[in-house]
DNA sequence: CGAACAGTTGATCAGGATCAACTCGAGTGG
DNA sequence: CCACTCGAGTTGATCCTGATCAACTGTTCG
């Protein structure tokens, strides 16, 4: 049930079957939640953690007058809430899909990190990994004009679905509406629906339904300025 | 030597004996900077990490045509390059004033973690506070306008440098330039100094030469919607 | 059948970018 | 001591990217 965090940890680091046997003791009856649920609150102090085991969900924050910002999205694997381990949630994870998720009492987790400390390090890694990628976000909504951004976006988009085994790596279900994709990319629906139209347009991609398929990598990676490099996929430890 | 780094762990978690005497044994010559040097180099794998021990410096990421973005600013007592234990830097970090780092060979850091646990999630909790910062920031470039924007960074600013001992509370040695600011904030210099000359018309801060001045922080802090949570400043663990 | 929501289009507006010129020190070198 | 440069800050004029507003289509779903 946990195949798919061991598969993302395992991709940077072997595992001993003993950690492999610590994770899967971390497993449990999973929580569903339904699309658009909540599966971590702003301003909540959990008592446990939340491991995504499938389904989309995406974090997010919210300003007073409603206008939101979406920081990530979120496949199978991961953990949702490391930061409740320390301290209050300062933003929320929503489901994009019905999502399944591991509820993992604090306590277990940190005995785990106690009894096998590669363990803390692989999830702090993990933790690395995501802020690599908001690091890359901000350069692009402060730097990167509505075209790239968007073409960046589906390129990072395409490259972790297909990591997590959710892609073939031309076509992939993203199940989100323009007005996510706005609020990811700081952008307004209107703008970003124009900016998809050009992007069909020039053949790079469709995306519709929920479905996203490229149709020319090497051209939507150019729009996009992409380099995958800050997914750090490919290094071993 | 190492006090910025205790003080700053110990503002959540109480140190035993052993774990600052495990910190302080990190200790060596530190490396000076002068300023505007690089202290983490993008693309470098290094073998060894940085740990800021006096002035200021900044990360950033540059796009292929030199529009950059600065993603955080740091003052004494962080871990400039944790990254680098676990993957490749994808980004660098710049002195702003000349600096001195303690530069701690990787081996000898995780020899740490694993002889007293509670420090690696100690660091693994300044990582994730780190995070926080980087999720505001995206809220801030996405979705506030330049004028909140400026306000916003100048009350994170003087904020966290009262919490490093380096304000009263009013005022700052906040060593930027302009261009430095409109790099952290997503808009051109000219726009910035627009928007400056604004604060200072409303009479909430005064910034020039590098020092900052806030007269009116109630004001300020209205006009960047600055509430401090995100910086889990007085979260005890 | 009617809501409700996602997507699309056109028209207009504005926030902020860009370009260019100028000021004002702080060096620096002749 | 002056001329020069160089970086930072400032100002004005203009432009443009992307926001906003509003209407309309199409689909799904109760």
């Amino acid at each position: 049930m946990l195949s798919p965090l061991i598969a993302l940890l395992e991709r940077y680091m072997p595992l001993e079957p003993a950690e492999r046997q610590a994770l899967q003791e971390l497993a449990n009856q999973p929580r569903r939640f339904p699309a658009g649920a909540d599966l971590v609150l702003e301003g909540d102090r959990p008592k446990e953690a939340r491991l995504l085991l499938s389904g989309q969900a995406f974090r997010h924050k919210t300003l007073a007058d409603g206008r939101r910002q979406i920081m990530s999205f979120h496949v199978p694997g991961e953990l949702l809430d490391v930061q409740g381990l320390f301290m209050t949630m300062d933003h929320s994870v929503c489901a994009l899909t019905p999502c399944e998720a591991a509820v993992i009492p604090h306590p277990k987790l940190v005995a785990m990190f106690e009894a096998h400390p590669r363990l803390a390090l692989a999830f702090w890694r993990m933790n690395l990994v995501e802020g690599a990628v908001f690091r890359e976000w901000m350069l692009g909504i402060g730097r990167r004009d509505a075209y790239a951004r968007v073409a960046h976006l589906f390129c990072e988009v395409l490259i972790r679905l297909r990591a997590a085994g959710l892609s073939d790596g031309a076509r992939a279900a993203f199940p989100v509406t323009q007005q996510h994709l706005s609020d990811a990319l700081g952008l307004s629906a209107v703008h970003t629906n124009r900016v998809l139209q050009q992007l069909r347009g020039q053949g790079l991609l469709s995306f519709s339904g929920g479905e996203l398929v490229v149709m020319d990598w090497a051209g939507l990676q150019a729009a996009g300025e992409f380099d995958p490099a800050y997914l750090h996929l490919s290094e071993a430890n």
